[in-house]
DNA sequence: TCACTAGGTCCTGTCAAAAGG
DNA sequence: CCCTTTTGACAGGACCTAGTG
């Protein structure tokens, strides 16, 4: 089945024509000092028609120097994950890439480069998406290449935006919920063993839960600084042994696993005990009663992040923004006044 | 910022040597009829060192006619739905495709394609997974163009591939199961709205249950034929009105509702209700206790289809398989037999 | 045979220039 | 000489066949 496709030769031979006419028919130079007669054009048209012919994009790219193509590199996570925020916030980059000017293709590269070895087609994208982080390799790539790049929920090196949740205010805001409706004892349920190790929002939730529970006056519980790893565990622990009436969860699956054993052991949500946690919208979607939850925008993110990079895109000298979200507090059914 | 990058012709200049020789020396043809004095080699292999040189991938895809890109389309379920197949069978197709010889790039089209506009740049990759469907454009496109594609659960046009699961066999498996515990009275969770509309899991799920319960002279309940919407409403009906005493649900996301909803209603799981999904090891995780599902071997379709699509890759002139897949009973805690 | 190179090829886009009136 | 319509030659970067000394 040889050379199936027609390519622009053809095309121009056909048409009885030279190839030039048939580029400049295709990509509408007409206003620029080019024009054709109507018969010609049609005539071309209707070979382009017949032959099915559509333009290389390999070669398309080559001349101009432009693929078109962004990149999502740490594709590994935004897909292992179940309900984590970068669902939301790849879906928002893609519609925003995808009707940009000229329109993007968004391209989530799975592949498991062995650690260690870079191998992102760097000279073959457009731009990139770090979704939280990327190996050593492939910022060193990036940076070299001079390839724009926007990190999502994480930071990158010099020449790279990123887009984080200001976690710190985000964990003020929670204690400030959880006290307000009158609790005292109030625990952190910390990320669970698998996630991101290092990952700032670990250490910044952690510290500003210390900070603001020492602040107030109240008493700091157990269980904040040990790995979360069983849910039933951590709550005879917490609640049995230390009080608590309220716990401010790393993450959603914390809260789902909390939630869970809640119920197995009798423990009554909202009533015994306030439940909040930092995820999106989404992630609440699995559960009930619906989870209090911090929003970390995640669809703000994305966009912002979109629009960096277009904008990086567009102007190579544009500065390297870092642009902090503000959380948001979305009362729901897992936290109330505590009983007594 | 110029051309920061450096081409073959720079390397070629500074090692004052030929292009062809540089290029040769890369692609290691020193078998074939060519040869290099170590001398030269050094020197060549010293300035690409120097000039970070690497060969631009499309101007390399355009010479070799291959871009040793594979797109995975459909991907806008695949990330959508929690804990659905299609990131096992995802994973499993990118660990096979990255280590195949040579190497495939795993791309996943995020871009959400305008209805009826077909966009894949079907000439810039060397072979597509389609996950469950894509659009008619699509399809028309793969075709066209002699793409090499594999659909992954659904079915493609004439000359695509396919790997589905054996829902017959499964659905046969799961009421067996549930009869040898000693249920009478089985009731199916439809699929729930917003589901692959026309998916061929909903119908032959659907109506194998009703044949299967037919044929060992049992009762059909209510609400089969329903759209899954309310678990609490579907729990009332079928266990307080139906007196069902299991429960076979379409997907992990019926189950995990019916598994809330029963808690809230206080119907106990496995004493007052046995339940069985359809779904993979990975969504069970979510849930507590451990769910008996149909394990739909979500791993071995992606390895399975991974590998129909190397082989067609290699062979343009391979039949097109449809393989079926084999469904497997996982027994866990949500079933057992009725209390009375 | 060894060690290497010139020049055509893949395909499209663009510019200077030429043809036709 | 001007205006409109069309063209040939080349760039873009790597690969490969045929060929030189």
């Amino acid at each position: 089945m040889a050379k199936s496709v027609a390519n622009l030769s053809d095309v121009a031979t056909l048409a009885k024509v030279s190839k030039s006419t048939v580029s400049r028919v295709l990509n509408n130079k007409l206003g620029k000092g080019f024009s054709v007669t109507p018969e010609v054009k049609e005539r071309i048209l209707k070979v382009i028609e017949e032959l099915n012919y559509k333009p290389n994009l390999i070669a398309q790219d080559l001349t101009k120097q432009r693929t078109r193509m962004i990149s999502v590199l740490g594709g590994a996570h935004a897909l292992s994950d179940l309900g984590n925020i970068y669902q939301t916030v790849l879906n928002n980059i893609t519609n925003i890439l995808d009707s940009a000017p000229g329109g993007f293709d968004v391209i989530v590269d799975m592949s498991h480069h062995p650690d260690g070895s870079s191998e992102i087609p760097a000279w073959r994208i457009d731009g990139a998406i770090v979704l939280a982080r990327c190996s050593d390799e492939t910022f060193e790539e990036l940076e070299q290449r001079n390839v724009p790049y926007v990190v999502v929920n994480g930071t990158g090196r010099a020449k790279g935006a990123s887009v984080v949740p200001d976690d710190i205010q985000g964990m003020k805001l929670a204690v400030e919920h959880l006290v307000k409706l009158g609790h005292k004892r109030i625990a952190y349920a910390s990320a669970p063993l698998g996630h991101l190790i290092g990952h700032s929002s670990i250490e910044e939730r952690h510290q500003t839960y210390l900070a603001e529970i020492k602040k107030l006056g109240l008493a700091v519980l157990d269980g904040h600084d040990k790995l979360f790893t069983s849910a039933e565990d951590y709550l005879k622990s917490v609640i049995y042994q230390n009080k608590a009436t309220g716990i401010i969860a790393y993450g959603h699956m914390n809260a789902l696993n909390i939630m869970q054993a809640a119920h197995f052991l009798g423990i009554s949500i909202p009533q015994r005990l306030s439940l909040i946690a930092f995820c999106d919208k989404g992630a609440t979607d699995i559960m009930s009663p619906g989870l209090t939850f911090m929003d970390l925008q995640s669809k703000q993110m994305g966009e912002i992040a979109a629009n960096l990079l277009l904008d990086m895109i567009k102007e190579t000298d544009c500065e390297r923004k870092q642009v902090k979200i503000q959380e948001q507090l979305v009362f729901r059914d897992t936290t109330s006044s505590p009983e007594n």
